[in-house]
DNA sequence: TTGTAAGCGTTATCAA
DNA sequence: TTGATAACGCTTACAA
């Protein structure tokens, strides 16, 4: 069907393995034989194909991506960075979404081993670990993104979760919030417990109020902030100030309070993480920790670019971020009026 | 390095063929040499090599999805259905998004067609033909989704985006608005072209109010919804109900009538498109039209399986799919009372 | 039911 | 600077 190299050395007369010199620009072969070649490639509508290169060459030239819910709007925009980083090094990806699902997880892994991608980038689900085994079993390169395992010895590129949390509870702490509600993520997410912990020490000197609650919204979605908002209003529970795990349960619980006919941030405060477009663009906008999308998606990138291309086998190695607090409107000054 | 089909028929004693046969669960072979040869295989951790069996097999088993803005989260839910659907058939994709960039796009498609897809799922950028072009000389089997070609006879999956405008646009004016702002995306677009016509026949009788102005945000974004009103609103224009290309753009809009004291649905309307997940659990929820993304992307794909395993070179299949209206909190009665 | 041999479209080795 | 020839890891006639 299609052209192939062959084809292009019985045209020209030259053997197969010059046309193959041509390709691949090497320096042994003549600039008129080059030119030549080339030439009646163009003509007759050559097309590399990949896939036999990528068998003789034993490198695919693709990297996989193991997300878990593309459309998380956090996700999605990490997703559009790597395409593009991944296409500026000519390579592509494939996308596999796992929905926090390990089994979904442990597919992906094993699809994309067959696949014989070159490297791996994966927001491990974390809720159950044979995906992430297979593929460190496979031998393949991975980076860790957006989540990472304190006993995997792995590269990974996270947010600095704990600092991002201190740096919420400090920020609602300095506007005299004294009763937080922390609607988390699973603890299963390492950026679940660590911006927990973070939330705590901020809380952690005397007198100086306290983490009342820590709920968890999973999966974390505008639907769970939502539903998780509306019960804890329910029964009857108050609090001057929430914090949602990301910016995505902060509209859902935004949501639930302007139904309850509680108004952000005059009665209640608001905090987010990631800082997602979306953020600056709603009725209320969003005060939140920036997670630093794009640099943690150039450094993953980077990261496995480096181990992938190494000739060695290499050490690990981990990235932490610095988030950034973006103040807006969804925080203001507690008021003492606040009912019980 | 890994283990080879090669590896096990040495291993069993059986020769490379039996060892395939075994694989592929083929008939002419004995049960127990199957038995012992998948046995040895899982023993030996034996993973099929992909790109092998794509290169004999002239089948990569792989479905290229060229998206316009993998951001967006219209395209976003359509990724993710269709990257179920392939999962589901055991097609793997390949993600190319193109920022609804003609240039991109063409690389993408070089790119899938190197990359040898079985088939493509493309939302054109409809800005340049490049990249169409060179996947029709291609011949791989493609669907376009969500926009389309009038001239070019290919398979597509679209909204009626005519009715859809039609709709938006008689709800309106049931709700007596007369004086109607479009915030439509760029013309080149299939369904900006049919939304507005839908728009103008909603508004054709006479005496029914009139589309008074449309203007273009585009790309279609949070961001251009928010800058295109905020100008507008400047100029002193007046309407009283707003259409926006879809829910993105709807959300910058309603984020720029709130800077401005301007209530919704009080004061203006908003309808979008496309029901996005967001769109109700905004706090004021918007009315909408929804574009079946869930609908679309299982036609598309069906029709490209389809196409794909067919023998003979299929006629191409166009599919309109029936929006709906879902009406929410944004829209209301017109209010005589409109400023000038 | 099993094996032999050729082929898929490239790259790589080595000799000319 | 070029050309045979052998991989790469699998499938598929065709033969036994």
């Amino acid at each position: 069907m299609a052209v192939t190299m062959r084809d292009i050395a019985i045209k020209t007369g030259y053997s197969l393995n010059t046309v193959s010199r041509a390709f691949n620009n090497r320096q042994d072969i003549g600039e008129e034989t080059k030119k030549k070649i080339l030439q009646v490639a163009q003509d007759m509508g050559y097309q590399v194909n990949w896939v036999a290169k990528a068998l003789a060459e034993r490198k695919t030239r693709t990297i996989g991506v193991i997300i878990s819910d593309i459309q998380d709007p956090f996700f999605a925009e990490l997703v559009r960075y790597l395409e593009w980083y991944a296409r500026k090094n000519e390579y592509n990806i494939i996308l596999c979404n796992t929905n926090e699902d390990s089994v979904q997880e442990e597919n992906a892994a094993r699809v994309l081993i067959n696949h014989r991608v070159d490297g791996i980038i994966i927001t491990p689900s974390q809720n159950g670990r044979q995906g992430m085994e297979r593929i460190v079993n496979s031998g393949i390169p991975f980076v860790l993104m957006a989540r990472w395992f304190e006993d995997l010895p792995s590269s990974y590129v996270v947010i600095d979760d704990f600092q991002a949390g201190c740096m919420a509870g400090t920020h609602l702490r300095e506007l005299g919030h004294r009763n937080i509600l922390f609607i988390n993520a699973g603890r299963h997410i390492s950026s679940a417990r660590e911006r927990l912990a973070g939330l705590k020490k901020a809380f952690a000197e005397p007198g100086e109020g306290k983490l009342r609650f820590e709920v968890q919204a999973a999966p974390p979605s505008m639907a769970e902030g939502y539903k998780t908002t509306k019960k804890l209003l329910k029964q009857g529970i108050w609090f001057s100030a929430i914090v949602a795990f990301c910016d995505v349960v902060a509209v859902g619980v935004i949501r639930a309070l302007t139904e309850a006919g509680i108004r952000v941030p005059r009665d209640v405060s608001v905090i987010g993480f990631d800082n997602i477009e979306l953020s600056h663009f709603l009725p209320v906008n969003l005060t939140t920790l920036d997670t630093r999308k794009k640099e943690i998606a150039r450094e993953a990138m980077a990261i496995l670019l480096c181990q992938m291309t190494g000739k060695e086998r290499p050490s690990p190695v981990g990235k932490k971020v610095k988030p950034q607090l973006i103040i807006r409107e969804s925080t203001g000054p507690c008021r003492e009026s606040a009912k019980t």
